[in-house]
DNA sequence: CGGTTATGTTTGTATGATAATCTGATCCAC
DNA sequence: GTGGATCAGATTATCATACAAACATAACCG
């Protein structure tokens, strides 16, 4: 999967081996938070590189909230800590699969929940529209991949939490996206499997609609833990 | 709260400007994905700037995923879209606070409910430590803010999955340090606040104890939503 | 026709210079 | 002396330029 066909990929170039560096040095308490950081220019110096990688370096490390840079004063370790939570996933390996599921089943049961309870009509008729969609779209033999974005957007909406919608984004790019290549490229029973994800996708809908949060949850829940399983079975089909 | 005594806060500067109009015009699908952008240097020229800020601002977009650039051929918009999730917390304007907390409600109460399942004895005794030993601080009038910390990073330990003890941490910076901020600011009522955490606390360990993930999540979910009601309190007062 | 070799383009890195901004010391007037 | 303005130094921010490395394509040759 990973080093195939595509140009090799290195870790990223010197600024971002330089950040990795960085960024063990403050997590090991060599730069305590609030401490200033040596200057660019010395940095420079003792990574062996020129200033604009250690500029650049910085400058991921500054994105992530983890240091600030004062001009004329210096870059200091934020002493709040990093602002943000970054969840990388880097799926296809398998190494922590389920750890990342678990993790990713947790918020989208919740976000499902959520909706159960906040669903104004407008948005029960979107979903209840995609869900349709879809069930068109499998009739007649598409993979129905837009109008199954389309429904789990549509829920993720309902919940009216940019949080959750944004989660919902990435979860859509990276996690669904690999789910559902794995998927077509098993066709061989899709047709059984199309008809049981179908029969996920109802059992939220009927969750939402009837505004149960708890059976939304439950739903949402084993909809994501079969897509995983699937995903398991595929992925050890690869390997053969 | 924002914008006091600290030096001014800039927008982060020229790179951190661009780089936003970047992602929007990527979002926008001004660029579509996959497709290559212009050269460096033709960026410089389109924005008026050097390519050394260029290059600072699409190195963000790398490190995000959104932009994939190889040596010799050009910069590209990543066709599997970008491949982080990116919370960043800016707490303390109360805007969507509520919204915030309910996305953390959700984690960290599903991080309780792993936790009860999957402690080991040895978890469970480290946990229990944390806890006598908030209680013994409370009791000598201490702050007990390490040992709250110790007592919650104990929890996320216990579900034995990277992706919430990371999540954790996040939380334990920005969320926990600034309610823990507000909460002995209030000092008045200290005492009996000291005692209703701990309660809360309490329940969650005698879940986690009893294996009953049910429980726990609920007694988790409880405690942190709790703990904004106080904040939002105490944020009440500010205003004054 | 197939493989090899130029060639041009683009990103990566280095280097040096200038502008902007902040701290701290210096200086001057009163 | 004290308070405020001014200056010097340090440091980041930005710019400009040059060279190295990697890649695609076209030209070339056997």
């Amino acid at each position: 999967m990973s080093g195939g066909e595509q140009p090799i990929q290195r870790p990223g170039g010197l600024p971002a081996i330089i950040a990795r560096r960085l960024r063990a040095s403050i997590a090991d308490g060599r730069f305590e938070p609030g401490e200033q950081l040596p200057t660019q220019a010395v940095l420079g110096e003792m990574y062996g590189v020129s200033r604009s990688v250690i500029r650049e370096a910085i400058s991921l490390l500054k994105s992530d909230g983890l240091v600030i840079s004062h001009q004329g004063l210096g870059q200091f370790v934020n002493p709040e800590g990093s602002s943000v939570f970054r969840l990388d996933a880097d799926l296809g390996d398998g190494e922590n699969l389920s750890e990342l599921i678990e993790f990713l089943v947790s918020v989208e049961s919740a976000a499902a929940g959520y909706a159960a309870q906040r669903r104004t009509d407008r948005d029960l008729a979107a979903i209840n529209g995609a869900l349709r969609a879809l069930a068109r779209a499998v009739d007649a033999r598409e993979d129905g991949v837009s109008e199954d974005v389309a429904f789990h957007r549509a829920i993720l909406k309902a919940t009216h939490n940019e949080y959750f919608i944004d989660f919902g984004d990435f979860l859509e790019n990276r996690v669904r996206g690999f789910i559902r290549k794995a998927r077509t490229n098993t066709a061989r029973q899709a047709e059984s499997l199309m008809a049981e994800v179908q029969q996920e996708h109802e059992a939220i809908e009927a969750a939402i609609a009837a505004g149960n949060a708890e059976a939304a949850r439950l739903a949402s829940q084993r909809h994501l833990l079969n897509a995983a399983q699937r995903l398991r079975i595929y992925l050890a089909d690869q390997l053969t």
